[in-house]
DNA sequence: CAACCGTGGAC
DNA sequence: TGTCCAAGGTT
């Protein structure tokens, strides 16, 4: 048995059983999970991608909304530019695509918020697409299982992307099992703190147990700060705006943050990322809630 | 390309 | 009221 089939048929019996994994799941339905989970756990990502696809079962619908109803319902999953991006994704599906989310690598790529992982797990799990899909839970189970190393490093995208490939299998549809089984390996037993050596499928071959799991060397990457940032600033500001029904005016989000040269700075660049716009002098909203200047048409 | 971009939960 | 981590992308 290779790795890969050991892989498969782990997950067969202990996958767990996500929405977006069901077999009736659109294209659009994996493209709006995988930007959800972007650095955004699963248990919090159930949720609100229930509702999402609810509310916005097709990219057209989402296109016939404003950014600022996507940025809404996003709520509290961190890092908002991503709703943004799924909206502009979504017009550029319509205007592109025909409203269909596209196939080939090439188009996906090209949609904004899609990158090296996300463009590759879409073409792969909605499209069953041969390709290598490495995220941070396959680094890291390759990095243990075939190179022994504790933990991935800094993520070498092309590096990983060959190592993953020499694993799978020559069929398509195996390899995009593979990939999702690798992935849940990670995310469930493999995992960066406390990893379930007992009952991890490749317990008997893995090359970082059979040398006695050896503690990872060297000074570890600083992560990276958040209190008193930028971004948490942002977040104060956004919060507030979120639940804002008319324009805010600037009096409302000079409560939030003591720091008026770092408060200007995040609002400044809440509006440069084009999250926030400016309304008159003194007011702001989210984008896209510009209210109607006239009434353009009935 | 290192740094930036939110948020919450487990220790 | 600290550290680390979570299906990354963009600049």
């Amino acid at each position: 048995m290779t790795l890969a089939d050991e892989a498969i048929t782990w997950y067969a019996a202990n996958a767990r059983a996500l929405p977006w994994r069901q077999p009736d799941t659109t294209p659009w339905g994996v493209l709006v999970s995988e930007v959800m989970l972007q650095q955004t756990p699963v248990v919090r990502v159930e949720p609100a991608w229930r509702s999402w696809m609810t509310r916005w079962p097709t990219p057209a619908a989402l296109a016939d909304d404003p950014p600022s109803e996507a940025i809404r319902m996003w709520g509290r999953l961190g890092y908002p530019r991503r709703a943004m991006r799924l909206h502009a994704c979504a017009v550029a599906i319509v205007e592109r695509h025909g409203g269909h989310v596209p196939s080939s690598l090439e188009h996906l790529l090209a949609l904004p918020g899609v990158g090296t992982y996300t463009g590759r797990a879409v073409a792969t799990f909605a499209y069953g697409q041969r390709h290598p899909v490495v995220d941070t839970n396959v680094r890291r189970v390759v990095c243990r299982a075939v190179e022994g190393k504790p933990d991935a490093g800094q993520a070498t995208t092309a590096a990983d992307l060959t190592a993953m490939e020499a694993l799978l299998p020559p069929d398509s549809a195996a390899a995009a099992r593979a990939s999702i089984a690798f992935m849940e390996l990670g995310a469930i037993v493999c995992t960066a703190r406390a990893p379930r050596c007992a009952v991890c499928p490749f317990h008997d071959v893995c090359a970082w147990r059979l040398t006695g799991q050896p503690l990872p060397d060297g000074p570890s990457r600083k992560p990276q700060r958040y209190a008193g940032t930028d971004r948490q600033v942002r977040g104060l500001l956004l919060e507030v705006l979120r639940h804002a029904t008319g324009p805010v005016p600037r009096q409302r989000l000079d409560v939030v943050w003591q720091d008026e040269v770092q408060r200007a700075r995040a609002l400044a660049g809440l509006v440069e990322d084009g999250l926030v716009e400016r309304l008159g002098v003194e007011d702001f909203v989210l984008a896209g809630d510009t209210p109607k200047g006239g009434v353009q048409d009935l």
